[in-house]
DNA sequence: AGGCAGGTTCTTA
DNA sequence: TAAGAACCTGCC
């Protein structure tokens, strides 16, 4: 299918905005996205137009929500005034185009809990060896080229930490397997974090072995969509000291720090060189 | 070849 | 409560 949109949005930037990372630039100009069990292949026709391989019912069904399309985020950037925060404003200008996708509190939980100290490419192969171990087949692309859903929580749990090992994942083999159980379990309860205030569902995600701040801020803006969560990584808090020395105006963008995370994340590493 | 990587936990004072 | 060490291993 075919649709007009009139929003920001641009699938280079947030693929490379370290927010998802089971997205695939490919060769042919699509973006192959797989969020849990859906996938999606997809690129930009024109100015104003994408074209993705699904019906229009698949679409509204789930995509238009996982983009988030129902958020402004031209309207989040006017919040920016050029002459108060030059730096914000210009890494908006930037990073316009990126967006905070609606994706999977347990899929980022987990991939959160597997981004400690490791680079994004590591992380992705991390994540794409879970998958294949013990994920779902959803669809056969070629000969070679089978794709996985993200394991269940059943499913990871029923791994044993040798497996888990030969993921990739080092030392986060028994944070990945405790969650893991934990959430299968249902001690680990998404549809009740849901709910919770976005204090409470923060010391909730901390309890969980192997979360700390930075982890339980990611999956809360990234899965659980509180946009004003505002992850500090090694990143963002060379930012904070060298454009915000006398601090960061964190009450002036309420509720929606986080995408401004996003924008001062992806033009500091844009600028830095990666 | 060898250090470093989107942190967290554990230990020690 | 705060600072420092230890932790696995894939990547560049």
């Amino acid at each position: 299918m075919i649709f007009t949109c009139s929003d920001d949005l641009d699938l280079e930037k947030i693929a490379g905005s370290g927010q998802c990372f089971r997205w695939t630039m490919q060769d042919n100009g699509f973006c192959r996205i797989i969020a849990g069990s859906e996938h999606l292949h997809i690129r930009r026709k024109n100015v104003s137009q994408l074209e993705a391989d699904c019906s229009k019912e698949k679409f509204e069904a789930f995509w238009y929500r996982y983009f988030d399309f129902q958020e402004s985020y031209k309207e989040i950037r006017k919040k920016i005034d050029p002459e108060q925060d030059p730096f914000l404003y210009q890494a908006a200008i930037y990073g316009q185009g990126i967006r905070i996708l609606r994706q999977d509190p347990w899929e980022m939980l987990i991939s959160f809990i597997i981004s400690q100290r490791k680079s994004i490419p590591a992380i992705r192969t991390a994540i794409e060896n879970l998958c294949r171990m013990a994920g779902t087949a959803i669809e056969t692309e070629s000969e070679q080229n089978v794709l996985y859903a993200f394991p269940t929580p059943e499913q990871l749990a029923m791994l044993t930490a040798q497996q888990l090992s030969e993921c990739g994942l080092g030392y986060r083999t028994e944070y990945v397997r405790r969650a893991a159980k934990a959430a299968a379990d249902g001690i680990i309860d998404f549809d009740r974090m849901r709910q919770m205030e976005d204090l409470t569902l923060e010391q909730s995600l901390e309890c969980i072995y192997g979360v700390g701040t930075k982890v339980a801020n990611c999956t809360e803006l990234f899965g659980f969509h509180r946009l004003n969560s505002f992850p500090r990584d090694v990143w963002i808090n060379r930012v904070l000291e060298t454009e915000y020395p006398q601090g960061y105006p964190f009450t002036a963008y309420e509720p929606y720090n986080g995408v401004m995370q996003q924008y001062m994340f992806y033009f500091y590493r844009g600028q830095s060189g990666r």
